[in-house]
DNA sequence: TTAATATGTTACAATAACTGTAACACATGA
DNA sequence: TCATGTGTTACAGTTATTGTAACATATTAA
């Protein structure tokens, strides 16, 4: 899954769960009302369980609880536990020999260029916060 | 290739391209020179020819030269001539059934919210001229 | 005019990445 | 104790990517 359709696909779910206060909604659940496939929803809502933003339950009548208040979870939050590369990174080619400086200057330009991009990114969506994602999609 | 990698190896064949003034270069002196296959740089150079950044010669002692001043060439420019998809972009996956509303909400806030963070770092990348660049790299 | 040199484009096999789904161990509650 | 759920792994089918080669076309030098 490209990390835009993990983020979206984990807002789905997480919108969904918003609306259903602290009743626990299963995998199951989830998909038949986000259209997203349950093991690869369980996939993503593990990982926003190890950062506190779900609360997972096993067993009879257990499923996933928002953890938070929708004001208090943000994109950027989202983007990070679900995703561990970065969304513009670069592949710089292991440079062959010592050879090239110039070249491998170039990489270096690069990768600072595409942290500093990254790191805009996640400022902007920082501001972002899943109770405004619920107010622009309803 | 990745659109940084495209990007990085355009680079490096421009700036090599800068430092020879108007000395027509081949594809096989630019992939020496930049470690990278003469055939992936002819690539990009066709299409770099094809919105003016380079001047391509075919025949004996051909090749490519710069078609302008390193200061008036400029990162965005490079960008959207090699590459045609979005750094960022969603992969909106087709909605099933005419149900499912508020999934297909979150889609489309999320095209959105990329195509601005798009148009964002193409703005970036406005302000960075291949002279900017070689002057770092040097 | 001829031979050498270049670009621009296509093809292709080899490899890697992704996708969707199933399966199952482990945990938990009724 | 049994049904229900999560968390994780595996896997086959498909799709992209990669690197390279090949070749038609064009142009220059001699």
């Amino acid at each position: 899954m490209s990390a835009s359709t993990k983020l979206s696909n984990s807002v789905k779910a997480l919108c969904f769960l918003a609306k259903q206060k602290s009743l626990p909604q299963s995998s199951a659940t989830l998909s038949a009302s986000t259209g997203v496939n349950a093991s690869k929803l369980r996939r993503l809502l593990a990982d926003l369980a190890k950062v506190g933003i779900v609360t997972p339950a096993k067993g009879a009548s257990g499923g996933y609880v928002l953890a938070r208040s929708p004001s208090d979870i943000n994109l950027q939050e989202i983007y990070c536990a679900i995703e561990d590369r970065k969304a513009f990174h670069l592949n710089v080619a292991s440079l062959k020999r010592e050879e090239l400086l110039e070249p491998a200057a170039v990489n270096s330009y690069f990768l600072e260029l595409f942290r500093d991009i990254q790191i805009e990114i996640e400022k902007k969506m920082e501001k972002i916060s899943l109770e405004n994602i619920i107010e622009q999609v309803s």
